[in-house]
DNA sequence: AGTTGGCACTCACTGAGATCGAGTGCCAGG
DNA sequence: CCTGGCACTCGATCTCAGTGAGTGCCAACT
């Protein structure tokens, strides 16, 4: 059936651009890939892949491009899932391994998706709002100064430090963290938030003393929790492999630049990222950014099952191997999921 | 005197050169400068420039362009520092002033400085080596695991987990806790790290049960202490003014990329700043870094008076306005020093 | 129907002149 | 020691034909 080959032919095609960077003519097409007709044939094919806007030529003697739509059909219907070289999948292990806190995590696996993918890579920090409470703790550093460190099941760490008018003693110091670990230890976010804004107007009444402290101490850590800062964090790494695109410069990498010290802005794109496992691929102007219309996204969730706690993934031009990339992309993410898992 | 004038000639063609981006000529330069000659002497002025090294022509036909020589000579001798702008010095306390910790600050610092200075910022976080030990704290996550929180006179924290093979009793907990903190606080990074590590061996043969976690407590210390790690982290930001680089991509940009992930990199060439308050100046291949011989690096070190906690600084262009710039490294650095202390 | 070879056509790319002009070096005169 | 004048250099820009990869279309073949 004609219906099948044309799709072949779009698909020589995409996969002929990635790797010559160069248009693709109907001569060259089937000499490279085996597919068994003549070029004339192929010429056909194509013009009914322009018609229906898979492809597109620059110029009119020019060899045929892939459009986004063409891409789109690539993505969705022409890949078969890549799987990694055991060197790909050892260099994986042995990079992610040695790992040995959150942060490390995060600054290894953007280094690794880079090289393994020569793209630059984004990967967003574990998301407070589906974590719980693990430990709170309340350091003296001076009767008036107290440092509070905020302990959650994702290994992250978050510290305030509060200033009180009028020394705490001891004794209301460690009430006051008795009553701070009872209420908020194991707790997810939302509730640990809502419990501790309990205690404040309770103990205004009762303890004098504590009163100031409770109050400043229970506003620093809700602040920690939702604090909207650590929980937007992203590392960007491989920003070097920018410099491979090439032509196409200032229309593609200055805007690129620039999102990529947006942190807002890299997470709107990676947030469109579905669930844990499934890889999104936004294909240039498919987004709302239209600056960044020469580029592809390709994300993933990662942590556990069910509720995914962030995102990775890596930013490229729309000419990019999207199977090479979505691999890469998917076993980077559950390598982290399982690295997490295990802390 | 003449050679008053040639190096006022010099001046205008590095001058002319930095904000033309384009060889200078004889006639151009008398017409925007206001030296009172004819070309033809500013020609015979650029002659001798030339043969002493200062100046040199892209070709033959051309006007002149400065050698690093040129911009040393510039820099060393012919700049006159240059006030910020009362908006400069009001975008930069507005900028910094609202700074929550310690990260917030280094964060904030690079955006201004790339801001101020629209070139490459890098600011290397506070060293430990200067700092002293404010606080030690234990949190016991399970009676197995322990955290460890290191605080520091900088206001960095630095926290480890360690796992015991055996549960630790609350009261030993107690006790190693006062020990260390009797040792460690208030101490130097350097004596904290020489008396944490004799409490182990004394400990050894005492107090069998607390044994172990001494000993693992001591050694995540002494580690987060020395830690190359933390002690190396630098910020960087406004990697996207880059893209302002125009001609002359390839050669200089992708080296550039590179070393600015090269986080080692980077040390080394801030490194090279003098203490607090020196403004250092590398221009072009002075450096060890063949790659990077198209750019320059303004650095200087801030931190409390005598001893600088770390450098920061901007990576741009050999063509750069190096009086601005140097102006604004310096400032930053101020305002930076100043909050710290405040802290 | 679909495929194929043939053929005329388009048009970016390349290289050879030709031209232009900013800028220089040098020299003779102030 | 400065200056005006002048011949010279040479990169940049433009033009223009030639080349060739690639296309679209059509008639013939299966």
């Amino acid at each position: 059936m004609q219906e099948d080959r044309r799709l072949a032919v779009l698909r020589a095609i995409v996969e002929d651009y990635v790797s010559t960077e160069e248009p693709v003519g109907s001569k060259a097409l089937v000499e490279r890939h085996g597919l068994g007709v003549s070029p004339a044939t192929v010429r056909n094919d194509m013009a009914v892949l322009e018609e229906e806007g898979y492809i597109t030529q620059p110029h009119t003697s020019a060899g045929r491009v892939p459009t986004d739509k063409g891409y789109r059909m690539f993505v969705d219907r022409l890949t078969t899932v890549k799987p990694l070289s055991s060197a790909e999948k050892r260099a994986i292990s042995s990079f992610l391994d040695g790992a040995v806190d959150l942060d490390d995590v995060v600054q290894r696996s953007v280094r690794l998706l880079a090289q393994l993918t020569r793209q630059v890579a984004v990967v967003q920090y574990p998301t407070l709002s589906s974590s719980t409470v693990r430990h709170v703790e309340l350091v003296a550093l001076t009767p008036e100064r107290l440092l509070v460190v905020l302990i959650l099941s994702t290994g992250r760490v978050e510290q305030r430090l509060v200033e009180l008018s009028s020394p705490l003693a001891d004794d209301d110091l460690a009430t006051l963290r008795s009553r701070l670990l009872l209420v908020a230890t194991g707790q997810r976010i939302a509730d640990a938030v809502a419990g501790l804004r309990a205690l404040v107007p309770a103990d205004d009444a009762v303890a004098q003393a504590g009163a100031e402290a409770t109050g400043a101490v229970v506003e620093a850590l809700c602040e920690a929790m939702s604090d909207h800062r650590s929980d937007h964090r992203v590392a960007v790494g491989g920003a070097a492999n920018l410099a491979r695109y090439g032509d196409s410069f200032d229309s593609a990498v200055r805007p690129l630049l620039e999102a990529l010290e947006e942190h807002v802005v890299l997470l709107k794109l990676l947030g469109e990222a579905g669930s844990s496992g499934m890889v999104t691929v936004r294909i240039g102007a498919e987004g709302p950014y239209e600056e960044l219309s020469s580029t592809s996204v390709v994300s993933t969730g990662y942590g556990p099952e069910d509720q995914s706690l962030a995102a990775l993934g890596i930013v490229g031009p729309t000419r990019m191997d999207y199977p090479g990339t979505m691999a890469a992309v998917r076993a980077v993410a559950r390598y982290v999921t399982r690295i997490l898992d295990e802390a």
